[in-house]
DNA sequence: CCGTGCACTATAT
DNA sequence: TAGTGCACGG
């Protein structure tokens, strides 16, 4: 949306340049917008579900265009969506659900034409795609950053920290989140327009005594992402209405209690409180401070916000502990899922609110594509994931490249114990083959869609992140209820050390945790991390099997943020399942204390940022004898052990 | 006349 | 996301 009619607004103060104007500057990027573009391309395959990396082509196009007159690009994608927008979300989701199905209905009567028009208006970017364009970005060596939430606030912050000279995009919202310089409508010869904040003044409805706050609140009462506007109300009357407002709060107050016998708007129930909430949005909502390496509000809230801002996660986003943060930013992990990307996840985003939705959930409807399962089981070891509830019926198909089995869910009992599943007829897993390594609470489980998502109804955790065990892998595709298994672990070369699952379900945090990675060549890396807000310990995951992790010892903070930290109490005992357990889990289940002869010295920590310039960090460093005895009382011994 | 609100369109090769 | 054109109401 943006804020419509905002541009034609502006337009007194636009300037037609061309990008040669802005050679030796660096200029990040709305991604979305090329993404978007590019996918048009190749709707009809994308659509199809093919195999494409067409629209990868036509960003690195942009990229090099930009590089061709000397501007240094920095890439900024989209991450996860912020809860207050899920309704907008939903209803593009199921927009595009119709053009599928209409253009799979074209598709059969064999106009192809109309077909093509039809999946052109489904195409979505997901994360995965964003990965390919992040692949070959890497390759050349572009800068890029992955926002935790939207990247218009994350494009604004990176200007405002002088990371950027302008931002690159398509959406006038930017301007509300305190872009300076905006440049618009890029065509491929280069032409751009530019919309400088500091030429406000010059707008004739801008004329006297504007501040930008005033802009913004002008913005906001005109309708934006975050709040639609009331009835009657557009650009024009929203900025006459601030242009003779000594303050926007005395106005609605007016407005509300005068309404009957003045002519104006109709005030809405709430609209004053959604009001602020949308003004704290454009000011504070959650980006990624590529030299602080963790989350940090858009701007620096002044005390009198700070009073608004307590739960107010669902419009500024969640704090995600700095590692996690990390890993959104570089790319590494999926900002829905929280893990390391999978092709699945796709499905799986799409799925979520099909879970919400009454009519898409009793109409499963897709057939979902698994990947690769080989021939020989055996051959192939994988971790599996299962998140569960009740009923669990469904159907899953699996293709390999010479074959493809159905294979069918059983229904399963509302209340199970986890070594109790079954995984159907034909399907060559039995539950023998399932072993139980670790359960924890969902890391989505918080954006309250699954909170109800349990194997016992008593439990008030889900196990969204049981992980099984199995020799092969498989994904429930119907995904409607509650049995979804997806791959843990996809094996990758590279070695990285992620952490995920910081949830607000979490009941205890850590001030300091040390953590050695190890690798079957024998490299060890420590790493300590002080992380402000929860730390799960059973969620630090390795992408491949043959690294072990030893978390060496962890501090329960002290000091409590109210806006971050809640009061310590004793880790919750890990859910108790008749499951078993893996003998090689044994630290997950309970904290048991690390032996002397599992510590090492640190040799270097492997912090990376994509983002340049390049900040040299200082060695994190590990006190020996922090891990051996005498250390504080309050310092709980830990060892992980994953891998096989 | 002006402004709002809606339906409809384009975005790539 | 944006732009267009058009009907409506003040
Ligand atoms: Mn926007």
């Amino acid at each position: 949306m943006g804020i419509s009619g905002l541009l034609p607004l502006l337009e007194p103060i636009k300037k037609n340049k061309h990008l040669r104007d802005y050679a030796g500057m660096r200029v990040a990027v709305d991604t979305y917008v090329w993404l978007h573009r590019a996918a048009f391309g190749c709707a009809m395959d994308l659509g199809l579900g093919k195999k494409t990396t067409a629209y990868v082509s036509f960003c690195m196009k942009r990229v090099a265009l930009l590089r061709q007159f000397g501007i240094t690009p920095v890439l900024v994608f989209d991450g996860g969506c912020l809860p207050m927008k899920s309704h907008t979300e939903r209803e593009r989701r199921l927009r595009r659900q119709e053009a599928k199905k209409k253009a799979h209905e074209e598709l059969l009567k064999g106009d192809t034409s109309k077909a093509m028009e039809m999946f052109q208006q489904c195409v979505n970017i997901t994360p995965n795609m964003a990965l390919e364009l992040i692949k070959a970005l890497r390759k050349e060596k572009i800068e890029f950053i992955v926002a935790p939430y939207e990247a218009d606030a994350q494009l604004a912050y990176l200007e405002k920290i002088g990371k950027v000279d302008a931002v690159l995009t398509e959406d006038s919202d930017l301007l509300v989140f305190g872009c300076q310089r905006v440049l618009l409508k890029l065509d491929a010869n280069g032409s751009v327009v530019e919309i400088n904040a500091r030429d406000f003044p010059h707008v004739p409805c801008m004329k006297r005594g504007w501040t930008f706050a005033k802009f913004r609140q002008a913005c906001i009462l005109s309708g934006c992402d975050y709040l639609p506007s009331l009835k009657g109300v557009g650009i024009k009357k929203a900025f006459d209405t601030l242009n003779s407002s000594s303050s926007i709060e005395r106005t609605l107050k007016t407005w509300r209690t005068f309404g009957f016998s003045i002519k104006a708007p109709k005030m809405r129930d709430g609209y004053e409180t959604a009001f602020k909430e949308a003004e704290l949005t454009f000011l504070y909502q959650r980006v990624y401070d590529p030299d602080k390496k963790r989350l940090v509000h858009l701007n620096e809230p002044i005390l009198s916000d700070l009073d608004f801002m307590e739960d107010l996660c669902k419009f500024l986003g969640r704090d995600l502990e700095p590692s996690v943060a990390e890993g959104i930013a570089i790319g590494e992990l999926n900002p829905y899922t929280l893990r390391p990307y999978h092709p699945d996840d796709d499905f799986f985003y799409e799925d979520l609110d099909a879970k919400d939705d009454e009519a898409t959930r009793h109409h499963p409807i897709k057939p979902t594509p698994v990947p690769h399962v080989p021939k020989d089981l055996s051959a192939s070891a994988r971790i599996l994931q299962v998140s569960t509830t009740a009923n669990l019926t469904g159907q899953y198909t699996t293709k390999s490249s010479d074959s493809t089995s159905k294979f069918f869910s059983q229904p399963e009992k509302p209340t199970i114990d986890v070594d109790e599943h079954v995984y159907s007829s034909s399907f060559p897993i039995t539950k023998n083959d399932l072993e139980l390594k670790a359960a924890e609470p969902s890391p989505i489980a918080s954006l309250s869609r699954f909170r109800s998502t349990s194997i016992n109804p008593s439990d008030d955790f889900s196990y969204h992140s049981t992980v099984l065990k199995s020799k092969a892998h498989a994904v429930d595709s119907n995904n409607v209820s509650p049995v979804r298994l997806t791959p843990v672990i996809p094996p990758r070369p590279a070695m990285h050390l992620l952490k995920r699952s910081v949830t607000e379900m979490d009941s205890f945090s850590y001030e300091h945790v040390q953590i050695r990675k190890e690798t079957t060549d024998g490299n060890k890396t420590d790493r300590e991390n002080s992380s402000p807000a929860n730390v799960a310990v059973e969620s630090w995951v390795t992408e491949e099997a043959s690294v072990k992790i030893h978390l060496e010892s962890a501090r329960y903070m002290e000091q409590t943020n109210p806006h971050q930290h809640r009061p310590y109490k004793p880790p919750a005992v890990m859910p108790k399942t008749k499951a078993v357990f893996g003998s090689a889990f044994n630290g997950l289940s309970t904290f048991r204390s690390s032996s002397a002869s599992e510590q090492h010295v640190y040799q270097g920590g492997d912090n990376s940022s994509s983002l340049k310039p390049k900040k040299a960090r200082p060695a994190p460093s590990l006190p020996k004898k922090r891990l051996g005895a005498g250390r504080p009382t309050n310092l709980i011994p830990i060892t992980a052990f994953f891998g096989k």
